[in-house]
RNA sequence: GCUGGCGUAGCUCAGUGGUAGAGCAGCUGACUUGUAAUCAGCAGGUCGGGGGUUCAACUCCCUUCGCCAGCUCCA
C-alpha cells in the first residue's frame, strides 16, 4: 500500500497509509473531543473522508463555522429522521445547510402545523440523546436506486438519476434511518447539542413553481445552548429595528389596505427625511454634471411597444387606460422619456456625454406575496438617470457612476454591501464586440474603485452588461439598490444616434443608472441601518426644547427663535409635566438632542443639551450648540465627527 | 400567484359557542414638575369584509381582502 505525507496542525509532516480516513488521522493525534471534523486542503471533511494524497490536515472544531456547517447538516438528517417517525408518509427531499442554520424540505400533502414543530423537536432531542453515529455508505448506482425505489422515496430516485454518472454515491446510516447525502456529518446526532425549529414555510421542489410545493421547515443549530440562545437574542433585537415596526412606531410612512397594497403614503416626518435626502441628491447631481428631468406619468402605449417593454416586461405593466380613444400606460420605467427628449433634435458628437436625472415614480404590477414594507412596493420613485453617450466613454462614465454611489452610500452610512457584474446572457442583443468593451469597461470601474465583486456568469440583461450593489436589511435579505446598466438596445430600438466627427451618424450607447434604486426601498434599509436614530443632518426632528417650569417658557421661546431662524428642525415641549416624562419621550423619538430649560439655564442665557442616549452635555448658549452641532448637520463632515448615537 | 400562519380599541395584546377585556395612547380635571412613565375620572370596538351552521358565533364552516414567513419574481 502507498503511502501519503500529511501536514498536520503543528506544523509536522506525518506519513500515513493512502485512504486514511480523517477521523484515524484526528484520532492519532489525540485531540480532544470538541473535534468534529477537518479542512483537508482546506476543504471541509468530516470523519469517514478518505485522503488519497499528500495533503494538509487542519482540525475543525465545534463551534467554528465548519463545525457548525457540520452540527446544522446533522440536524437537518435528525429532523428528517424525526419527521419520517412522527409522519410516516412524508417523503423526504434535500435540505442543506444556510447561512444561520439550515432546513430541510419535505413532501408532505397535509401540512405541518406549528404544534409539529414541537413534536419534531421533541422527536429530535431522543434521537440526539441516543447520540447515534452517523455512518457513511458507498452504494452503487443501481443499489442506490432501487433502496430509495423501494421506500417510496421518489425524489432521492430523482436526485440520483441526475447525478453525474461518475459520481460515487453515497448514504449516511443513524441507527436505522438513513438519507442519500454527500455529506459531510459530524459524528453521531449528540454532536447537535442546542437548537430550534424556526418556521414552516412551502417551497417548490427544485425551486419552480411547476414541480409539486414541498413543506420546508427552516431551523438552526449550534454547539453549546448559550450560542443558539444569543441568536435567538440577537434575532429578536434585530425584528426591533424592522422598518415597518419603525416607520408605525416613529409616524414616518404607512400602507393601507384601503389605498391599496404596496403603495406608499409618506407621513410628514418620513417626507421630511425623503426630503432632505432628495435636496442632497440633487445638489450633488448637478454638482456632477447632471441634468434634473420631469417627465410624465403616463404616455401612450406605443411608447412602450417600440421601447419593448410591451414584449418583455408585460406582466409587470398595469393595463392601458383608454384616454379619447387612445391607449395610454401608466410608467413602469422612465427611460423611453428620456430618450424622446435626445431625439427633439439632431446631436453632435460634442454633446456627449448628456446625464439626465431624474427622481420619477414608476408603477409596477409586482405579485401579491412578494410585497415586503417599503422593499418591495408597487409604487416607487427611482433616482434614476440616463446617460448617453459614445462607446468610448463608456468606462469614464461608468466609473463616473461608481465614484457617485460609493460616495452615496458612504455619506449615508453604508460601508457594507455586495457588488455583482453580470456578464452576456445566451440571448441578447447588439454586437459581441460592443457588449466585450462594455464588459470590460464594467470591470475597469469596479477594480479602479477597488471594489470586491463577484461576476455572474450569463447574468446580465439581454440588453446590456450591469453592475448591481445590494444592501443587506436588518433579517440579512439583500436588496438590489444600486444599479448601472449598459443598453445596447433601446437607441436601436428608438433610433437614436448622434454626428460624429466623421461626419456619420453613430447609436450612442445608453447606460441606465440609479444609486438608491428607489426612494422608498432606500428608506426602509437606511430606517434599519439606523434603528430610526437617524444622524443629525438627516434627522426629521434635529431638538426639542423641553421647559421645567412655566416661568421659562418666555425665555424658551426665545432660544427657538434663534434656532429655527438657523434653519434647525426643532420643537418645542413646553408642557406641564415632568423632565423625566419629556425626556422619555423624546427618547423614543430618537431625536438627537433634548435642550433643556430651567431656571439655572433661563437665569445664565443657555439650554442644556441631552444626547439620545442619555448623556448630558454642559449647558451652553444656543449660538454655541449651534456650533457643537455644526459638522453632524453636515452630510459632507457629519461621519468625521465621529458618532451619530 | 403558490404553501403555511395571522387579522379583537389608535398601539401592544388577553378572551376555546352564552350578546367583548387590560395596559399604553386619547380626552377632562388635579398636580407646577431637573434627565426614560404624577394621579384620578371619562370615552373608545357592527372582533378585517361577506355568507353559512346554531336558540345563540370573536369563537365552528365557506368565501373574500389584507398582513407575516418562505418559494417564485424584481428597484
Amino acid at each position: 500500500m502507498s503511502e501519503i505525507q500529511l501536514k498536520l496542525p503543528d506544523g509536522e509532516i506525518k506519513t500515513f497509509p493512502k485512504g486514511t480516513t480523517v477521523g484515524a488521522i484526528l484520532k492519532s493525534l489525540e485531540i480532544g473531543d470538541s473535534i468534529i471534523g477537518a479542512k483537508v486542503n482546506g476543504k471541509l471533511a468530516d470523519f469517514w473522508f478518505e485522503v488519497e494524497s499528500d495533503a494538509t490536515v487542519e482540525p475543525v472544531t465545534q463551534n467554528s463555522p465548519p463545525g457548525l456547517h457540520l452540527i446544522r447538516h446533522t440536524a437537518a438528517h435528525v429532523m428528517a429522521e424525526a419527521v419520517q417517525d412522527l409522519f410516516p408518509e412524508v417523503k423526504v427531499t434535500i435540505g442543506p445547510v444556510i447561512e444561520n442554520g439550515f432546513y430541510y424540505d419535505f413532501d408532505f400533502s397535509s401540512g405541518f402545523t406549528p404544534e409539529d414543530l414541537e413534536k419534531i423537536e421533541a422527536k429530535m432531542r431522543e434521537i440526539i440523546k441516543e447520540n447515534k453515529p452517523l455512518v457513511r455508505k458507498k452504494v452503487s448506482r443501481g443499489d442506490a436506486i432501487r433502496t430509495f425505489e423501494r421506500e417510496g422515496e421518489t425524489y432521492k430516485v430523482e436526485i440520483i438519476n441526475d447525478l453525474p454518472p461518475e459520481e460515487q454515491i453515497t448514504i449516511y446510516e443513524q441507527g436505522d434511518w438513513h438519507d442519500l447525502c454527500r455529506g459531510p456529518h459530524a459524528p453521531s446526532t449528540g454532536f447537535v447539542k442546542a437548537f430550534k425549529l424556526l418556521s414552516i414555510a412551502g417551497a417548490y421542489w427544485r425551486g419552480s413553481e411547476n414541480n409539486p410545493m414541498l413543506q420546508r421547515i427552516y431551523g438552526t443549530a449550534f454547539s453549546n445552548k448559550k450560542d443558539l440562545e444569543d441568536y435567538l437574542t440577537k434575532l429578536e433585537e434585530a425584528k426591533k429595528r424592522d422598518h415597518r415596526r419603525v416607520g408605525k412606531e416613529l409616524d414616518l410612512f404607512s400602507i393601507q389596505e384601503e389605498i391599496g397594497p404596496g403603495l406608499v403614503l409618506w407621513h410628514p416626518k418620513g417626507a421630511k427625511v425623503r426630503r432632505i435626502i432628495e435636496d442632497f441628491w440633487r445638489s450633488e447631481h448637478e454638482r456632477r454634471g447632471y441634468d434634473i428631468l420631469f417627465t410624465p406619468h403616463v404616455a401612450k402605449l406605443d411608447l412602450w411597444r417600440t421601447s419593448g417593454h410591451l414584449d418583455f416586461y408585460r406582466e409587470n405593466m398595469y393595463s392601458p387606460m383608454d384616454v379619447e380613444n387612445a391607449d395610454y400606460q401608466i410608467k413602469p420605467m422612465t427611460c423611453p422619456f428620456h430618450i424622446m427628449v435626445y431625439k427633439i433634435k439632431i446631436r453632435s458628437y460634442r454633446d456627449l456625454p448628456f446625464r439626465w436625472a431624474e427622481i420619477g415614480t414608476v408603477y409596477r404590477y409586482e405579485r401579491s406575496g412578494v410585497l415586503h414594507g417599503l422593499l418591495r412596493v408597487r409604487g416607487f420613485s427611482q433616482d434614476d438617470a440616463h446617460i448617453f453617450c459614445r462607446p468610448d466613454q463608456i468606462e469614464q462614465e461608468v466609473l463616473g457612476v461608481l465614484d457617485l454611489t460609493v460616495f452615496f452610500l458612504k455619506t449615508f452610512g453604508f460601508d457594507d454591501y455586495e457588488v455583482y457584474l453580470s456578464t452576456r446572457p445566451e440571448k441578447f442583443v447588439g454586437s459581441e464586440e460592443n457588449w466585450e468593451r462594455a464588459t470590460v469597461a464594467l470591470e475597469d470601474a469596479l477594480k479602479a474603485k477597488g471594489l470586491n465583486y463577484e461576476v455572474d456568469e450569463g447574468g446580465g440583461a439581454f440588453y446590456g452588461p450591469k453592475i448591481d450593489l445590494k444592501i443587506k436589511d436588518v433579517l440579512g435579505r439583500a436588496w438590489q439598490c444600486s444599479t448601472v446598466q449598459v443598453d445596447f438596445n433601446l437607441p436601436e430600438r428608438f433610433d437614436m444616434n448622434f454626428v460624429g466627427d466623421d461626419n456619420k451618424r453613430h447609436t450612442p450607447i445608453m447606460i441606465h443608472r440609479a444609486i438608491f434604486g428607489s426612494f422608498e426601498r432606500f428608506f426602509g434599509i437606511l430606517i434599519e441601518h439606523y434603528g430610526g436614530a437617524f444622524p443629525l443632518w438627516l434627522s426629521p426632528v434635529q431638538s426639542r426644547i423641553a421647559t421645567i417650569g412655566e416661568e421659562q417658557i418666555p425665555f424658551a421661546e426665545s432660544i427657538y427663535g434663534i434656532l429655527k431662524e438657523n434653519n434647525l428642525r426643532v420643537e418645542k415641549d413646553f408642557r406641564n409635566e415632568k423632565l423625566g416624562l419629556k425626556v422619555r419621550e423624546a427618547q423614543l423619538e430618537k431625536i438627537p438632542y433634548l435642550l433643556v430649560i430651567g431656571n439655572k439655564e433661563a437665569e445664565t442665557g443657555t439650554v442644556a443639551p441631552r444626547k439620545l442616549g442619555g448623556k448630558n452635555l454642559p449647558s451652553m448658549t444656543a449660538e454655541e450648540f449651534l456650533n457643537l452641532i455644526e459638522k453632524e448637520n453636515d452630510p459632507h463632515k457629519w461621519r468625521e465627527a465621529g458618532q451619530y448615537s
